[in-house]
RNA sequence: UGGGCCGUCGCCAAGCGGUUAAGGCACCGGGUUUUGAUCCCGGCAUUCGGAGGUUCGAAUCCUCCCGGCCCAGCCA
């Protein structure tokens, strides 16, 4: 340890409940949950999220809940719900328990009508528009409802017809009585209940009535004896009324709820509404397209559940309006595959190359290392022959400054192979470069050439024994750092922000690879089989990420 | 004179009255290298949004100012 270990950063919240075990508050417990609504995929900003509340749990010998805030029947779905299941998991977190804000509705029902026998809340006959227009501005008060003073009993016997059916939607909701005049809009008589009758995922057609998230959120924490509820920064303001509910009810606890910033991604966005849009309008293919930030998207596009994590860890938590950078994200997949991901050969967009003094029924094979710097990792047969493809990149017929890889009577190595000289350039009608015909050098294999120096080394594929594959280049999908300013959407998208490759050629051991398996195309990048398309038929893999590339290409 | 919150290196982020202002990403050198990758070594804030003040001593406490974010759903 004589180097100085990284040291992960500490954060406030962990400060706040540093202190809190310290006092021995809440007998030294600490109970976090995820409470996603289930009306969209998990994308990488709910891994923050999820990362945040499961990591603090395990810290401190506590638990972790997964609790769906189904309280909105209207937008939420099943199959929301089995996704977001399956995401956590994935990432590697295990909930203690799995609930449901759903599961709640009666005791949330009785705690409502013990707010009206108290006189704090009431039925309110306005309509919508009426409310809004009572509910005052930013900067005026609003006025009262002309039925915020109706008897409890009245109240209770309108809130128990609510909740008979007896109403239509928007006839009644019940409101909280707190202050009109508060600067804090969210207490001035906020809405705890509102009629609706839609069949809910879980409960069905047994209510007609739902609770707000206000009021539901703090009473399921506090029934779950959750000690920390950590919530994103646009709950700030949400506090006040979290605290208000908890103080006017005997419920088991009173959770405290700490807020963080949420994730900004640069040339991403988080919003759920405009993720869905981009899905119903078929801007993307669904959403488990590969340059979708979903985890579900992410993970068809090679990120694993390791480096999102090490993702979390890197970016911290604060309150602080943050922008997190690309590279901080594809910085965490480069270190876990560059340690993990086996080598292979692809060449993208293949140039035919035929070695002339090499026999046409040439063939040899190599035993190459699958990782340079990690022997376990063990070694595949590559098998090398007269005719080989290279990628078109890697020549050039007028090359530019400081290029060191072929060009015409030049010399290049062949990645653990020999080096071969450019000799002859065969273009077709169009002027276009379709087979290069060079020399080989046989004293190169496993030395350097006598009496000069080759610089550049380019990877390459046997003709006759390469196998064709379809590779998928991904870049970030806007154009934009931040596409949600954008005028529209549309104008926002790189329409090459996904490039199909279908004719490339892989070394044969590919063959082998197995949906959702990484390797590392050496000099090109990381990349995975596809976990849908991929077959050893039919051969398809995603760019994960670029390697590094100090030159610029 | 609506309420709430935030401002430490290009991007994140520790720091909580006495440290040479951590660390990561990025960047810039130099070395190794049959991946222009990896790895290694070195550099990278006399300064903490600004101005005052308190103190022997301030990024840390106080005051004012400047800049930014959130809130007017019967969404979460």
């Amino acid at each position: 340890m004589s180097k100085s270990e990284p040291v992960k950063a500490s954060n406030f919240i962990r400060n706040i409940i540093d202190e809190d075990v310290a006092a021995g508050k809440n007998g030294g417990q600490v109970v976090t949950r995820f409470p996603p609504e289930p009306n969209g995929y998990l994308h990488i900003g709910h891994a923050k999220s999820i990362c945040l509340n499961f990591g603090t749990a395990t810290r401190y010998n506590g638990r972790c809940n997964l609790r769906f805030d189904d309280t909105n029947p209207a937008k939420e779905s099943e199959e929301y719900a089995l996704a977001i299941k399956d995401d956590v998991t994935w990432l590697g977190f295990e909930w203690n328990e799995l609930r449901h804000a759903s599961d709640y509705f009666d005791e949330l029902y009785e705690y409502a009508c013990e707010l009206i026998r108290q006189g704090k809340a009431y039925v309110d006959s306005s309509s919508a528009e009426e409310m809004r227009e009572m509910r005052g501005t930013l900067t005026e008060p609003g006025i009262e409802s002309p039925y915020r003073n109706r008897s409890i009993e009245q109240n209770l016997d309108l809130f128990s017809r609510m909740k008979a059916g007896e109403f239509n939607d928007g006839d009644h909701v019940l409101r909280a009585k707190i202050d009109m005049a508060s600067g804090n809009i969210n207490m001035r008589d906020p809405t705890l209940y509102r009629i609706r009758k839609v069949n809910h995922i879980r409960t069905g057609d047994k209510w007609s009535i739902y609770p707000m998230y206000d009021y539901t959120h703090c009473v399921s924490d506090a029934i779950e004896n959750i000690t920390h509820s950590l919530c994103t920064l646009e709950f700030e303001d949400h506090r006040p009324l979290y605290d208000w509910v908890l103080d006017n009810l005997k419920t088991p606890s009173h959770p405290q709820q700490i807020e963080f910033a949420r994730l900004s991604l640069e040339y991403t966005m988080l919003s759920k509404r405009l993720l869905i849009k981009l899905v119903e309008e078929n801007i993307v293919n669904g959403w488990d397209d590969p340059r979708m930030p979903t985890i579900i998207g992410m993970r068809r596009r090679g990120y694993t559940p390791e480096a999102l994590r090490e993702f979390c860890e890197r970016i911290g938590i604060t309150k602080n309006d943050a922008w997190i950078e690309m590279m901080v994200l594809e910085g965490c997949i480069r270190d876990q595959l560059n340690r993990e991901a086996p080598r292979r050969m692809a060449v993208l967009d293949p140039i035919k190359v035929v070695i002339t003094d090499l026999p046409a029924d040439h063939e040899q094979r190599f035993t190459l290392a699958n990782h340079p710097q990690d022997d376990t990792a063990g070694t595949r047969e590559v098998p090398f022959t007269r005719e080989i493809y290279i990628d078109r990149d890697d020549f050039a017929e007028v090359p530019p400054p400081k290029y060191q890889r072929l060009i015409p009577g030049g010399e290049v190595r062949l990645r653990s192979s020999y080096v071969i000289k450019c000799e002859e350039i065969i273009k077709d009608d169009a002027g276009k470069v379709v087979e290069l015909r060079c020399t080989h050098d046989p004293d190169t294999l496993g030395k350097k050439p006598e009496g000069r120096k080759v610089k550049g080394v380019i990877h390459w594929v046997s003709a006759t024994y390469g196998e064709s594959a379809e590779i998928r280049l991904y870049n970030p999908l806007f154009n934009t750092p931040d596409p949600a300013k954008a005028e529209s959407i549309e104008d926002a998208i790189d329409p090459e922000s996904e490039i199909i490759l279908s004719n490339c050629i892989v070394e044969p051991a590919l063959k082998d690879a197995v949906a959702e398996q990484h390797f590392q195309f050496e000099r090109i990048g990381y990349f995975v089989a596809d976990r849908h398309d991929h077959s050893s038929d039919n051969l398809v893999f995603n760019r994960v990420v670029t390697l590094r590339d100090t030159w610029a290409k």
